[in-house]
DNA sequence: CTGAAAGCGCTTACAG
DNA sequence: CTGAAAGCGCTTACAG
């Protein structure tokens, strides 16, 4: 028995010519025997088609190509979990790099997926000149970035995050329940969808408060303390979910009811479910994954030609879950109450860090 | 000009034939000017080899396939990025799969990628029957377990993660200053390096206690309470990061001197710098990177016929690493101090969760 | 329904 | 140092 059996093989032990062997195992025009015949053949010698012939002659490799900028953080690896499968679902491979953050590494890695004539390039938070690029939009090779797009690669398809729903939910809901002024805890180390809710918020007619504070531990304590002394207080706190828990936490300690006086909305990602809080916080959930099973079915779609993939896709990330952290508010409620127009959409791009807005 | 200019383009162009044109652009014997104008010619054109067909000649592919288990947690993802990271740097190219927990499709991805003929195989920490695993025997392909191996891998090499030095540093130190109780913090759903600590250091001449806990942010000062009530006091609180940080300040907030009564020692895994804290814990910070790094050049040096891969490899992938939560203790000192003999290794094989140990 | 043959793009022993 | 040729394993129009 060979090492590997090739279809040759096959066809010589079925008694037929290679290529009604071949055509038998792709399913193809072959009446039943025969075909019975070359399926058993092959089973009894474990053959397995070889990629390499098969994408020689084919053109396509049924294989497809991500660079990541960074491959160490939450986002990436729920992309790529997502991508990976919802890829393999219609038949093709991923091929994976990293630059590890060096904008040099991701142009050269790009470059370096062209030999291995990938059907189609994923950059997930691309950085560099793209200089590569050219050529694969030559070959017809779609280049298409996740996330976010910068530098040479400003002028590909993007497929991008979005919380806009999410946060637009979150809002009227406060609003039904008479909140008026919103708090969001920002820490020095900007979270991209804490940035976007804060931004969606402003567009809002909420009254959007900002607290600053370090990265690590929050100082919960010292934050409901200054919180609780304003004039117009603030009923609503927004936070990623470590802060979240530490305010609910605090906010007990201090005897601030949750939800009377103080509401709190944790912002999470799926992932942290994991070592999962069972605290029942109101909060928006984050599947960055998403990103990645919509990025395999509009490239899938591109590549059969059913639909063409250019400009800009949102895809809502973020699911809206109410716990028992959103209460009624009317004491600290404000004389006016009018009607606020529905909030422009917005999309949370990227989650690099250090991005600097104000 | 072409979409993909092939070797025969760039031959043509220079001159020469196709076999001078790859024997200069692999650098093999050829006149300089030929050589030259061959390399002119294939930057001119873009060419970029066929990996395809280079492939089918030369029988190997450049390429690895790595199967995980799961791809969502930390461990996977770290391991994920210093793999591809390593093998990039010896030509080598990653495809990627998940079985999202599934035994049947870890088997069945296994499987797959004997069609892209990988030059070899990582499973991370694979279940299922291993039924393809002959097949890629017979073609001399290796394939290897990473982290963990359990049914139909049984048979197979293994490099799994161990944290045994770095431990017995920090139990060496804690002798030292003293202590000879010392505490681990045990949740419910069972963390991989902190149960290897807890048995390295059973083994060692410490008395282990067990502060069983639920998931979830830890009650620390209902924990600190009855260790300060026990007749021959814990001296040493052993933690995961999240819940050594709440230990540390609700210490703080109860009057207990740390390190003045109570050392603190947490278990942390190097992604969670990025959210860090800037406490001066103690603690054995985890890189199962290391694994992956050792992986890719095992890997390499058997391609290479270097060395043999076989049996088990422990990486270690603890570093020891004091900080300020490390103090003499004199007061609680028992009266012996016999001298301990050197604890054994222990290696943490994997991480998979809910495995049941007493 | 089946077979002989061409060809995908490369590399490498073999002559020259 | 260079070229013609064979062949890696597959698929597919083309005859039969």
């Amino acid at each position: 028995m060979k090492v590997r059996a090739t279809l040759h093989d096959v066809a010589e032990r079925a008694g037929v010519s290679v290529a009604t062997a071949s055509r038998a195992l792709s399913g193809r025009k072959s009446n039943k025997k025969t075909l019975g015949r070359v399926r058993e053949v092959a089973a009894e010698l474990g053959y397995v088609a070889n990629g390499a012939a098969r994408s020689l002659r084919n053109v396509r490799t049924m294989t497809v190509g991500a660079v990541f900028n960074q491959l160490h953080d939450h986002l990436s690896t729920e992309l790529l979990d997502a991508l990976v499968s919802a890829l393999d679902q219609y038949g093709y491979s991923l091929l994976v790099a990293t630059a590890q953050g060096v904008e040099e590494r991701f142009d050269s890695l790009v470059h370096r997926f062209r030999e291995r004539r990938v059907d189609a390039l994923f950059c997930v938070n691309p950085s560099g000149k793209g200089v590569a690029l050219a050529r694969y939009a030559a070959a017809g090779v779609p280049a298409i970035c996740l996330f976010s797009k910068s530098g040479g690669y400003e002028n590909q398809p993007l497929i991008a995050a979005s919380i806009h729903e999410a946060v637009n939910l979150a809002l009227a809901r406060l609003r039904s329940l008479g909140h008026q002024i919103v708090g969001v805890i920002r820490p020095r180390r900007r979270s991209r969808p804490l940035e976007a809710f804060r931004e969606i918020a402003r567009k809002s007619c909420m009254t959007v408060r900002s607290y600053e504070v370090h990265d690590g531990p929050i100082d919960a304590v010292g934050v409901l303390n200054s919180m609780m002394n304003e004039q117009q207080r603030t009923t609503v706190l927004v936070a990623l979910q470590t802060d979240a828990v530490r305010l609910f936490e605090a906010a007990d300690a201090l005897s601030i009811l949750v939800p009377g006086a103080l509401s709190i909305i944790a912002i999470r990602n799926r992932a942290q479910q994991m070592t999962g809080t069972r605290l029942p916080l109101s909060m928006i959930l984050l599947s960055p994954g998403r990103v990645g099973v919509e990025a395999a079915s509009a490239l899938v779609g591109h590549l059969r030609g059913e639909r063409t993939l250019w400009g800009s896709i949102a895809v809502e990330v973020g699911s809206w879950i109410e716990g028992g952290t959103m209460g009624t508010i009317t004491t600290v409620r404000a004389a006016t109450s009018a009607e606020c127009p529905a909030a422009p959409g917005h999309v949370w791009r990227d989650h690099a860090a250090g991005t600097k807005r104000s």
